[in-house]
DNA sequence: TTGACATATATAGATTGTCGATATATAATG
DNA sequence: CATTATATATCGACAATCTATATATGTCAA
């Protein structure tokens, strides 16, 4: 599957704090929900996910707690803020009105309908 | 208007080529159109554009030729190519795939409809 | 028990696409 | 005559993602 990454910038952002917003999860929980719920789209790499995370903490936008699992192994686990919550609304504005424009151009109703 | 443009990377050139579907057409008017069909959501940048149309001519998916119009001033026209047509279509596909998997993830059964 | 693979996080360097700034030149407007 | 709109072009900066690499533990099969 997968698409041109080029497509994907910009919206990773808003896909990982959607994770967020329905439940706490450590960071490579995300990669393989993303990849369950798009079926196999969004194949998001490790390298790309983690200095992600450490930027969204940094804003203020998520935070972390270490939890340790039954078979003992720390995992990292990220939680959405406040501020988390108004930018992921924000973010999903603004993806409204990226398609809505794009689809204006494709002249394609059968796309989207915002 | 204008949205965060990183959500525009990798739409560009679709767009573009679609414009050039339905006719042919110099750097500026791209932009206009852009601007226009977009409902001014589109601010696409001569700084993007130009440098981006000589790689679309590289990659043969269009080519140019220059016109003098009513005012003599010269425009460069460029017309979309067989293979442009068929990346064009390829790049339509891909864009669906990636909307309806961002709207798998955020659950959005109103944002489109593949 | 050892080697392979999945789990889990992390960073560095390369690549890509867009932007702002800048340059050039002509036409239209005041 | 000066400013703005038209029209094309290039360069350096920046942001987001990728690949590659590193580390360490758990699980499973040969």
């Amino acid at each position: 599957m997968a698409i041109d990454k080029s497509l994907v910038t910009g919206s990773t952002t808003m896909l990982i704090l959607k994770l967020l917003e329905e439940a706490d999860m450590y960071g490579y929980q995300m990669i393989e929900e993303l990849n369950k719920k798009s079926k196999n789209v969004f194949e998001l790499k490790a390298g790309t996910l983690y200095p992600l995370l450490h930027t969204l903490e940094q804003k203020e936008l998520v935070t972390s707690y270490e939890q340790t699992a039954d078979n003992a192994r720390v995992r990292k686990y990220y939680s959405i803020t406040k501020k988390g919550h108004k930018y992921l609304c924000d973010k999903k504005e603004e993806w409204k009105t990226f398609i809505s424009a794009v689809n204006d151009v494709l002249g394609a109703a059968n796309y989207a309908t915002a």
